[in-house]
DNA sequence: TAGTCACT
DNA sequence: ACAT
């Protein structure tokens, strides 16, 4: 594993899978979901999604962005659940508080491409990741694009910390695992992605 | 290159 | 590999 990287399965019990999911359908009865598209092409992704925290992470025919407002309803995100705060001051102790938490909805059929986050104004602070529902195929690669990769499946509960030399690492989901979410319905999978945007 | 598509 |  890359200097870094810690992937914590079941780190969230079935139990604080399912508080940290009425959390969450909270902050999208206040931030309802929304299909991002691509810079430029304007091509939707296959996710939804939503966020909250003072800031969150749009995408759209101007280009990625973090912006304190939702992009259609114009209102401020949802408060971070204190849940989520928790866990990264667990997870991330000496780290300034994260900004973000970039909520993410696939379908069985969603994928995320290859990518790093990079959006961010300090690449110093881990980030911290949480998967909740359907089984998802993860691809992790390196700094650079065209370093190798290799996947591994993210369970309803596990946790991964992208820090240090794994903080600019690509990486997507390939794809869901059908049959797996006892958790979100229709096989869906939800990602959570704690991020510091600003040094601090 | 946070997208798709063709081909192996 | 494409094409923004």
């Amino acid at each position: 594993m890359p200097a870094g990287l810690r992937l914590l399965p079941g780190w969230l019990d079935r139990e604080a899978q399912q508080a940290l999911l009425g959390e969450i359908r909270a902050v999208v009865a206040a931030a309802p979901l929304f299909t991002p598209v691509m810079p430029r092409t304007g091509t939707p992704f296959s996710v939804r999604m939503t966020n909250c925290g003072p800031l969150g992470w749009v995408s759209d025919r101007a280009g990625y962005r973090y912006q304190p407002l939702h992009p259609v309803t114009g209102q401020p995100w949802p408060a971070m659940p204190q849940a989520l705060l928790d866990l990264w001051r667990e997870l991330a102790p000496d780290a300034p508080l994260p900004e973000a938490c970039l909520v993410n909805f696939y379908g069985p059929k969603a994928r995320m491409g290859l990518h790093q986050d990079k959006d961010e104004a300090t690449f110093e602070v881990p980030v911290v990741s949480v998967s909740l529902g359907a089984t998802a195929l993860f691809r992790l690669g390196g700094r650079s694009r065209k370093d190798p990769t290799r996947s591994f499946r993210l369970a309803s509960g596990d946790v991964l910390v992208l820090g240090g030399e794994a903080r600019l690492a690509h990486h997507g989901i390939d794809r869901l695992l059908s049959g797996t979410s006892t958790l979100v319905r229709d096989d869906g999978r939800i990602n959570l992605t704690l991020r510091r945007v600003t040094p601090g």
